[in-house]
DNA sequence: GACAACTTACGTCATCTGTCGTAGGATAAC
DNA sequence: GTTATCCTACGACAGATGACGTAAGTTGTC
């Protein structure tokens, strides 16, 4: 059987490349989308048939799905939390040593958000209780 | 001519792969190197010509130098800053819309450190101020 | 049903990375 | 100076990724 019913991973995922996470970001944010649609919005011009590919790809990698209309849809079969985990994994390795730089550096390059901040507020507030 | 007078690089780089990030973060924290300290070093077992390639494709970078001793010595030619911002570049683009889930993740992972709480106070005050 | 337009399937390529093996040059110890 | 060792230089290879071209299938419209 192969009951398609829109399973939502949040195991262990299959390692993402910076382009797959870019496609993946993409997709979280336009919603199931056909080929075309994803294209358009690609940032950068590259070939259809390149969006293609690496939308099949990641299809067949199980992170997206594709939809059996016929202007097919893609759509993230992960969700926003478990991806960027995996992925920011990753990153924390790579920092190593401290967050300082990385966080700064980020917060530095755009406004926080006022719930980011509230976010932020609160894991102080809980480290600093331990 | 070819003075190798241990120029500090602080303009672009060439994209770094996670692999090549790992490498040179275990470069900073062990300062000039050999080939063998690096190799013996390293997280993962993994031969030793493994580590000498990966090693001197980043020299061609130009993101390590080695020395002319005789066991040569491999050391970032790139600054920790200069790296990191680069590659966060690319985790901040990748956040994309928040960066809530990476502080998040980020903080519960491990305990910070005094300063790194300091540093992110500091941060919330000014984006407060704003 | 015939045709143009849009979709999809497939195959091909070049690079980049990670992984090694092996041969040859430099050192150190006899 | 001969040997055993250590270091370096050179390929070689497989897999992942990004990038396409082209052929074949599907639709909608006269």
């Amino acid at each position: 059987m192969m009951s398609k019913s829109k399973t939502v991973k949040k195991s262990p995922l299959v390692p993402l490349s910076e382009g797959e996470m870019e496609l993946l970001d993409l997709l979280w944010k336009l919603g199931p989308s056909s080929l075309t649609v994803v294209h358009k919005n690609y940032p950068r011009p590259v070939g259809y048939t390149t969006i293609q590919t690496r939308l099949n790809r990641m299809v067949d990698k199980g992170v997206l799905s594709r939809s059996t209309d016929y202007p097919a849809l893609y759509e993230a079969v992960v969700e926003t939390e478990v991806a960027s985990n995996s992925f920011f994994e990753k990153v924390a390795k790579i920092c190593g040593g401290s967050l300082a730089p990385l966080i700064a550096h980020l917060t530095e390059k755009r406004k926080l958000k006022p719930d980011e901040i509230a976010l932020l507020k609160e894991l102080i507030a809980q480290h600093e209780k331990k």
